[in-house]
DNA sequence: AATTCGCGTTGACGTGGATCAAACGCAGTC
DNA sequence: GACTGCGTTTGATCCACGTCAACGCGAATT
């Protein structure tokens, strides 16, 4: 890539990083705040971090003393007990948010760790239950914002307590899937960010099953697979799938 | 019972049901606030509900506007999709909050049902919110208990995805000894409130399964069984199988 | 006291997914 | 271009739990 062209990214990337800019307000917490809001939010949100693929954006134990917003990325989090069991509890993609779990004891409770380079925003906890405060809209979203999460875990529930191996998978890929369209991506062809492995961990499944599954899916004509990159051939089959 | 007495006791509960005045501060919301903002608080908590056993505090799909604090019985929440299957999300005794799930679409996303006779503070979720930027304290200890459950559920996944049936059991019991304590009770004596067709559905197990598992705690001497009636007779015994 | 009903227990058997094991394919690396 | 290593696929076997079925027990009903 040529110089000029280099330079021309980073200066709008150094733009665009502003919330008030970001085109991520529907995803993110900015959602429907005015332009004075937004204003005082950039104020707080103003500590950018990057990750290589691999790192951990924090891990559980360490003090919490801020949230994070995915800007671009792909994230998974994990928790991990004594005895070496563990156990992905979510992947999380641009536009959401990190740390949750942390606020409850002011200590992270899991691991996250960047599945590929990926970019967040750090927001102080404190200072945004302050800013949450003075405006009643960021206060309201931020409520919606940690229900859903605990709605999106009773669904996780749901999975590991009541469903069979192919469900799981079929529900994992429809799921991923609509997140990727909420973004404007392809619903139908994406690729993996995680391994079988880290898939099986998070639907209760060995990653052999995973696989098989996959295998199995690919025959009966409802995606194709290969490696990482996956193409959804028949939407409402994984649906029929599911409810079964 | 002589009528003197039941007027007394009326009388009792009256004084008792304010929030400045109810033995669940430490437990429930009103953690660590002065007297001038429990004053507010109780104004904010005027309303309470009696509810029998059996009957629903909300169901899936009603409107949200409120949030409950149990001031005594014991509940369980469920979701339930289109084919029939359901789980058990949850089971919550004094002291804890129900309705969190509401708050993300203004719509409840499960049935709350009480397990025994119960008794429910009625919280106005908007009023709440307004409070909650008034009174830094109430609005930190709120997130608190949002960022628990939101923890909780992790644990619950945790257990739904790598656990055996036996360590399933053994964490449940563990658990609810545990909240028992927190609350004054036995640690090692307790009535269950639910069936095991309950408590499987919570663990993701066959009722028949939970059973067995019963059976061979009390063969192992770990437990003594007799219906709902639990006699936890080895702690450590039980946590080792969980680690196992 | 007999009857019904909801729950719980126990046994026999079947199966979905785990486990163990081998081989393959792709991406780096030398 | 061969080598190495991780992630994936696939097959064979095993076992924990589900399924199906019978029976037991206590509480409420008559």
């Amino acid at each position: 890539m040529p110089p000029q062209g280099a330079t021309a990214k980073v200066t709008l990337e150094v733009i665009k990083t502003a919330c008030s800019n970001c085109n991520l307000q529907e995803l993110c917490l900015p959602y429907g705040l005015n332009q004075m809001e937004l204003a005082k939010l950039d104020e707080l949100v103003s500590t950018r971090k990057r990750l290589k693929r691999g790192e951990h954006l924090y891990r559980s134990g360490q003090p919490f003393d801020s949230i994070y917003a995915i800007r671009s990325g792909f994230f998974k989090t994990d928790v991990l007990i004594e005895d070496g069991r563990d156990q992905v509890t979510g992947f999380q993609m641009t536009g959401e948010l990190l740390g949750l779990d942390g606020i409850s004891s002011e200590i992270h409770t899991c691991n996250a760790v960047a599945l590929e380079d990926s970019e967040v925003c750090t927001i102080p906890f404190a200072l945004l239950e302050d800013l949450s405060r003075e405006i009643h809209t960021l206060q309201k979203h931020f409520h919606k914002v940690m229900s859903r999460e605990i709605v999106r875990d009773h669904g996780v529930m749901m999975l590991l307590g009541t469903m069979r191996a192919e469900e799981r998978l079929a529900a994992f890929l429809l799921n991923l899937s609509q997140r990727f369209t909420a973004r404007g991506y392809s619903p139908a062809e994406f690729n993996l960010r995680m391994t079988r492995d880290e898939i099986g961990s998070y639907l209760g499944l060995k990653l052999e099953t995973v696989s098989r599954a996959f295998s199995r899916f690919q025959e009966e004509g409802l995606i194709a697979v290969q490696q990482k990159h996956i193409r959804i051939l028949n939407t409402p089959g994984l649906k029929k799938l599911m409810t079964h």
